[in-house]
DNA sequence: ACGCACTCCGTAAACGTTTACGAATGTTGG
DNA sequence: CCAACATTCGTAAACGTTTACGGAGTGCGT
């Protein structure tokens, strides 16, 4: 079958008609619009997309950007993937498909999601990692191309993003630690400049200038977002002339290297230093002690972002009228065995375990 | 800059000069050709593709089709992330754009892939985890679209596909437990139709006979490709009344829950049960005893995909003539610590320990 | 001066849809 | 029986490209 044009030859009809009857327009008979649907499933006719889009100027794809460069790959631990579920299910409600752009990573991402932009092969775009100052976020907007960025930016200022919540679970693990007797509180930060480390130092520091501890940039740790990060973080860790307390980790991986090297110099997590980690990636839940570490649903991370984009399409923004510019993600935390000691004493404190293999499928 | 015609009209030239000279065609003069291309950058004119693809009927664009179902999500492991790296590479090469399409769990795949294809939204097709017999392979066949199945099947006897060798997997970890005197050995084999399955089990089967041990099916554990999946394969383990000395498992995961609930019991893998792993997966790289196992370049693997595809697109297949229609990939035998005792004596022979922090990133 | 080849460019058709418009037919109310 | 309207459908234009074709201009040899 080779389009609409011999399957309206076939039903003897003309081909405005039998588009019409595919697409649920008012103006054609019951008995036809059968006869029609009928022989479209016969012959699998699915019109060309093509030649449908150039007609009305859209095409019904979202995209969804993702940088597959190795350091990605090693690391992100199948977030992408765990968000797409979510995207998809609101995206299918109207009948939009969602596609992945890897962008390679010998090209620059600016110019990749120009190139695709321009091409116009999307009607609407997710990008993710988002820089502190993102050219993307300009092109997008001047295009006119509805988008929702995954993490802010502060490009973004007038545009939709959603982002995790790092400044308030760097704060949280800071009030955790000090609650429990911790003053000196190693962080981890990125070193690159993608936006969510200034965020993440921003929690940490507000939350130590809350209990009157000075901020010591020493204590500040630059590392990759991988587990050979975390390996590096804790080698830093362990060279501090006055040695911390406790660590905040970013980074879902980190813990894993950091784990192994503090293993290696004999420094237990959960007993000589306490340790809370960020995501609770698939990767990281074996760690022994187990990890207190932050929790989200990537599910319904997914579903948000596709309402978010959806409320800035004008061809649906009538079904999701509530939904705003900007949301900041909670995450929960999930209490484990790395930072339940007490820094004066030593002392272990009791809290329940945090299960791992429950019948229901943890979230990841 | 609405398309082609704006721009032609700003340059006063013909809209036919204007296409012929951005697309490198000959009748156009070096002078002119320079103004538009000129023009062309300075407005970011790029041509729409529906536009383009409507008119020469090819999109340029490679899709890859993944199953996103959350069992996937947990545990593919970032594997179609790091293929994509290769195909990019090759593709980049003829100005083909990879897009991913990622099949919500709620649909079936086959209709997906027909819905897809039918929209001609892309030129070429890989579909991954192939099943025995699946549709997906007529269904493209029939269409004509060019593809290459990344997991050999029953229906691709006449097409293009490229398969992990799970035979040679399961024949050399059955020869290398054997040729430690191990006798009663334990394979794990997927509970659903993939295809992979028969084949490892295969290999498992040839390997036996060859040493005259007889194929006890009761040492076939039937599992889910997860870690939870490991967890219940250990237990069943723990159950069968004469346990086995060794064990190999299939899928990457797999070995972390086995781990867990070894230990759990009591039963150190690499002492009390030999253990070899499959896929050396970077959730599994922590593992302590160090894991043995199969490694693969999931960088190389997504070239030759590449390469291969090509070579079944008319219009590029003078580029790659040698390429074949299929092609077994190895793997290489990583040598961890978990089967090197000998189960008579118990004794743990010598081999160097695997490295995991070396300064090379370690290939995925 | 003529024919010829060559270079460069404009014209228009084609790709497969959707959709505004109007025509044809049937239906209703008076 | 006619006007007015509703229902159903066909016609043709439009979307943005690429490309076959042919025409205009130039240079060259005879």
């Amino acid at each position: 079958m080779k389009g609409i044009r011999q399957l309206a030859e076939h039903l003897d009809i003309s081909i405005g008609t039998v588009s019409r009857a595919l697409n649920g327009k008012p103006d054609v008979n019951d008995e036809t619009r059968r006869r029609v649907l009928a022989a479209a499933e016969e012959f699998g006719y699915v019109a060309n997309q093509s030649g449908r889009s150039l007609r009305q100027g859209e095409t019904k794809v979202i995209g969804l950007m993702i940088e597959s460069s190795m350091e990605t790959v090693e690391n992100a631990d199948n977030f992408f993937l765990g968000v797409t579920s979510g995207l998809q299910s609101v995206f299918a409600r109207h009948k939009l498909d969602l596609i992945m752009l890897p962008c390679p990573s010998d090209e620059d991402p600016h110019e990749y999601l120009q190139r695709m932009v321009a091409r116009r092969i999307v009607d609407a775009m997710i990008i993710s990692e988002t820089h502190r100052i993102d050219r993307r976020i300009d092109l997008l907007s001047r295009a006119k191309i509805p988008f929702v960025a995954l993490g802010r930016s502060l490009s973004a200022s007038n545009s939709a993003w959603i982002d995790l919540d790092f400044e308030g679970v760097a704060n949280r693990a800071v009030e955790r630690l000090i609650a429990r007797g911790h003053r000196r509180i190693a962080i981890t930060a990125p070193s690159s400049e993608v936006n969510l480390g200034y965020i993440f130092l921003d929690g940490y520091r507000r939350a130590l200038e809350r209990h009157d501890i000075p901020f010591d940039p020493s204590l500040v740790i630059r590392v990759k977002s991988s587990e050979q990060g975390g390996y590096q973080a804790a080698n830093e860790l362990l060279l501090l002339e006055e040695r911390p307390t406790a660590v905040i980790l970013i980074y879902e991986l980190m813990a894993i290297g950091l784990y192994r090297r503090l293993m290696e110099s004999g420094v237990m997590p959960g007993r000589d230093l306490a340790v809370i980690g960020f995501r609770d990636a698939p990767r990281a839940r074996f760690l022994q002690p187990s990890l207190s570490c932050f929790r989200m649903s990537l599910y319904d991370l997914g579903v948000e972002l596709g309402r978010m984009l959806l409320a800035n399409m004008p061809a649906y923004q009538d079904f999701y009228p509530g939904d705003g510019r900007n949301i900041i993600w909670p995450l929960e935390l999930i209490v484990g065995e790395s930072d339940l000691f007490d820094p004066r004493t030593g002392e272990k404190e009791f809290e329940p375990e945090r299960l791992i293999f429950d019948n229901k499928t943890v979230e990841s």
